[in-house]
DNA sequence: GTCTATACAATGATAGAC
DNA sequence: GTCTATCATTGTATAGAC
């Protein structure tokens, strides 16, 4: 997985590297629509046609771009399903591996938050979707994991984990398009525990201050 | 306030308000770099001098639409204040005023939030800003008072706000995204209700099913 | 106030030399 | 693999008639 994911980090000191990199801040920035190619190649000090080289067109790039975080996304999302301990235990630390993923990807999360949450823009189709199904699909089965065993008070599985996403939806949201007010892991895990209180089976409340 | 929301319900049926409806839709569907003008004539059935003799730009039409919205938001959120009632009374009340508006206005809305959270797509500046925050500020002073009589247990106020802020941002953000999915007013009342469970002061806890 | 016709700039993409 | 030079298309905006 490691590997996986340096892929996207650091990209090769070559043209292609470079542009991949370019692409991703100025997608980020101005959005897929109204990003010229012309200003792609300009932050990535090449000329046009290296980039056709490289990618085709301007749907190419983009979409190499996107392919490299599916890969990436996914592979942290089933990683977080062979953990051991308590559900709430679980559900921290699959949230805080998806948002460390976030904050190491900040400029192509803002890309895609963009494009799925967003108007398409006339950006190529992408399956952003099967993100967000996955996602809530392991912490729809954490969820209910925790009710199974008491952990967690006997209720709706899917109220409860809309419930336990909202933290999550609020410091990602708020990380995105705040970053400087500094939402992050910590304030996450300390909403988180706000949501767990109301999730609680009544045997194992404890007093909070 | 009934007169400033109608406003941008019912267009007037003349070039003018057929422009504005078109370009609303428009501009939802596809994001303002990716809208041509000619798209957002055709739609109203019009001719290009048209919209340039009534809105003057592209940038003005925008302007235009995004004025009322911001009127009708801020007289809504604000009307909300003088309400009576326990604090989880009021903000489900708060929260529901400011969802129906959503719903009445989902076009706007998707245009705003595109903007807000996304890349500004080289669109004309506006202070979406400020509506955010007159909406955290308002159930920030909702969440205080509940904390202050006794109805919320104690905590860090912030906490506690982006806590029951949660649940709203969820259906929110589904309700744009995925209207097919049909989450609704129910849904919000439903799951602030599991979140209230967790703010709620010990005396007051019920036992919950 | 609304039309036809058009100016003018910027865009995505390519041909062909090196 | 990378460049210079250029093409075809599409975009916003306007002039001028009615």
């Amino acid at each position: 997985m490691e590997a996986t994911r340096t892929a996207l980090v650091h990209h090769e000191d070559s043209a292609r590297g470079r542009l991949m990199t370019a692409a991703i801040g100025v997608f980020a920035r101005k959005g897929y629509a109204a990003t010229t190619v012309r200003e792609i190649v300009e932050a990535a000090g090449v000329t046009k046609p290296v980039l056709y080289y490289h990618f085709g067109s301007k749907e190419g790039i983009f979409l190499a771009m996107m392919g490299e975080a599916f890969q990436e996304f996914e592979a942290t999302a089933t990683g977080a399903l062979g953990t051991k301990g308590s559900a709430e235990e679980r559900i921290l630390r699959f949230f805080d591996s998806m948002f460390a993923l976030i904050l190491e990807h900040l400029d192509v999360m803002r890309v895609l938050e963009a494009i799925y949450y967003g108007p398409p823009q006339g950006a190529p189709s992408f399956d952003f979707q099967a993100l967000h199904t996955r996602f809530l699909e392991i912490l729809g089965l954490l969820v209910r994991e925790g009710i199974e065993s008491g952990e967690f008070r006997p209720g709706d599985p899917e109220d409860l984990t809309w419930a336990i996403a909202g933290p999550f939806e609020v410091v990602r949201g708020m990380t995105l398009s705040h970053p400087e007010m500094d939402f992050g892991r910590t304030t996450l895990a300390r909403l988180l525990k706000v949501a767990f209180e109301g999730l609680r089976a009544a045997n194992k409340k404890e007093s909070v201050q």
